[in-house]
DNA sequence: TCTGGGGTCCTAGGACCC
DNA sequence: TCTGGGGTCCTAGGACCC
C-alpha cells in the first residue's frame, strides 16, 4: 500500500522562538546555547546568524569569530516544549497517526485521507496555514511529503525555510542518484567514512551494493538497513498518537566549568545529578534496577560502569550511593571534565503509598521535594517523545504571537 | 580559552540452562 | 565421562539521532 507521510521540521526552532518572544532579537544574528559560565556550544542559530556561517555545535569563540555581533541567548527548554505542544495539538486535527520525533520535528501519516499528490499538497498547505495563524508567522516550518518517513525527512530538508517539497515515485530515482550520504539520516560520520572506503558515495551506489556484503560488514540488521536506505525503502510505520513507547533509561551528565581531579567535587555533582534523575523517575512514575556512572577525562576518553540491583529504586540518594560505590573503586588517572549518572532497566511503577511508617515518612519527604523542585528546579530538557503524555512546565513571560500584532 | 546534553538501537562475547 | 548444539539473558561498547 502506497503511503503518504509528512515530515514537519521547524526552521531554526529555538532561535526563532526566542526572536518571536523578544522583538528586539528579530532580524539579528543570535545563537542559543547553555548558561553563561558553562562550557557550552551553539545548539541553535537564527537564520541571520547562519548567514554568517554560524552553525550548530560551534564553540562560543568560534561562533563569535564568524559573526562578531552575534548575540548569545541562554536556552529555555520549557518555552520550546510548550510551543511544541501547540504544534502537536494542531497536527492532531489532521491525523491520529503522528509521531513527535523531537522537539522540533513531527511525522504524520496521512495515507487514509489522500488520493493524489494534489490532495497531499492541499492538506500540507492547510496545515502550514493553521500553524501560521495559531502560532505566528515568525515561526516557519519546512514540510516534506513522500511515500515513507526517510524520504519525507529528506524532503523537508531540501527547502528551507518555509519549504514544501513532494517526493513522489517519479522523483525517487533522481533523488537516489544525487543525494549524498552526508545528508541521509541514519548514516553518520563513521558510516560515511567506511562506505566511502568501499567506493560508495551516493544512495544509488549504496542501494546497488550487494546486500550480503553489507550485512557481512555491518551486521545483519544494519546491513539490511543500509541497503534499504540506498534504495529509498523505509517500512517503519508512524505510530498512533497515543501509542507512546515507554522510556528505557534516564540519566544526567554535566560538564564541569573547569577540569578537576577532586573526588569531593565530583561527588558533589554526582549527588546533584542523581537527585535530578530520582525526581524525574518519580515524576514520570518509573523505577530503575540498574545504575550507571560515567566520567569523561580531559582527553575525551572516558570510563563507564554499571551495577544491577536486586530491586527497583527511584530515590536520588540511593542512586547516588550506588554510583558512588562504583566510583570509590576508581582512580582518577586524568583530570575529569564530565560527570554522569543514570538509571536503566526501567519499569513503570504505578506506585502506591506504602504502609510501613518509616517508608511512609520517606515517601512523603520525597514527594515534597518533587513539588519544590518542579517549581523552582532546574531546566530539564524533556524528551519531546513524552510531550504528548504531559507537559508540566509553565512558561513565564511567554507572549503569544497575537500580542505583538 | 578545543568539542553539551538527552536519548535509542545494534553487535558481539560470555554465562547459563537444557 | 566426554562432547555438542541451541536458546536466552546480560553486559560493554559503538554508532547514530536531535
Amino acid at each position: 500500500m502506497r503511503r503518504t507521510i509528512l515530515h514537519i521540521d521547524m526552521n531554526s526552532y529555538f532561535a526563532s522562538v526566542e526572536q518571536m518572544c523578544n522583538p528586539f532579537l528579530r532580524g539579528k544574528p543570535i545563537a542559543v546555547g547553555g548558561a553563561p559560565g558553562t562550557r557550552t556550544i551553539v545548539i541553535a542559530a537564527s537564520r541571520e546568524a547562519k548567514r554568517y556561517g554560524v552553525s550548530l555545535g560551534m564553540l562560543h569563540h568560534e561562533a563569535l569569530a564568524c559573526c562578531p555581533d552575534l548575540l548569545f541567548i541562554e536556552g529555555d527548554p520549557a518555552k520550546y516544549t510548550d510551543l511544541t505542544q501547540t504544534f502537536i495539538d494542531i497536527c492532531k486535527r489532521y491525523t491520529d497517526r503522528l509521531e513527535v520525533y523531537s522537539v522540533d520535528e513531527l511525522f504524520l501519516d496521512l495515507t487514509s485521507w489522500i488520493k493524489s499528490k494534489e490532495d497531499a499538497l492541499r492538506i500540507a498547505r492547510y496545515l502550514k496555514e493553521d500553524l501560521r495563524r495559531e502560532v505566528g508567522d515568525y515561526l516557519t516550518c519546512s514540510v516534506g511529503i513522500a511515500p515513507n518517513r526517510m524520504l519525507a525527512k529528506l524532503g523537508s530538508d531540501m527547502q528551507k525555510p518555509d519549504g514544501l517539497v513532494v517526493i513522489d515515485d517519479q522523483a525517487i530515482p533522481a533523488i537516489l542518484e544525487w543525494v549524498e550520504m552526508v545528508d541521509m539520516p541514519g548514516i553518520g560520520p563513521r558510516l560515511k567514512i567506511r562506505l566511502g572506503d568501499l567506493g560508495i558515495r551516493t544512495l544509488k551506489q549504496l542501494g546497488g551494493y550487494p546486500l550480503a556484503s553489507l550485512q557481512q560488514l555491518f551486521g545483519p540488521v544494519n546491513g539490511q538497513r543500509l541497503s534499504d536506505i540506498g534504495r529509498g525503502i523505509d517500512h517503519a510505520p508512524v505510530p498512533y498518537v497515543d501509542d507512546i513507547a515507554p522510556t528505557k533509561s534516564m540519566g544526567h551528565t554535566y560538564t564541569l566549568s573547569a577540569d578537576t581531579r577532586s573526588k569531593d567535587e565530583i561527588y558533589g555533582h554526582l549527588l546533584r545529578l542523581a537527585e535530578k534523575v530520582g525526581r524525574r523517575l518519580r515524576r514520570d512514575s518509573y523505577e530503575g534496577r540498574r545504575v550507571w556512572v560515567y566520567l569523561r577525562w580531559d582527553d575525551f576518553t572516558g570510563r563507564h560502569e554499571a551495577v544491577t540491583l536486586p530491586r527497583y529504586i527511584d530515590d536520588g540518594y540511593e542512586i547516588y550511593r550506588c554510583g558512588r560505590q562504583i566510583m570509590d573503586q576508581w582512580y582518577l588517572v586524568k583530570p575529569v571534565r564530565l560527570v554522569g549518572i543514570g538509571a536503566t532497566m526501567l519499569k513503570q511503577s504505578g506506585k502506591q503509598l506504602t504502609v510501613l511508617p518509616d517508608e511512609h515518612k520517606r515517601e512523603g519527604l520525597v514527594k515534597a521535594q518533587d513539588v519544590i523542585n518542579d517549581r523552582y528546579g532546574e531546566q530539564t530538557i524533556q524528551r519531546a517523545r513524552t510531550l504528548n503524555v504531559r507537559l508540566r512546565t509553565k512558561v513565564g513571560g511567554f507572549k503569544t504571537p497575537h500580542q505583538f500584532h
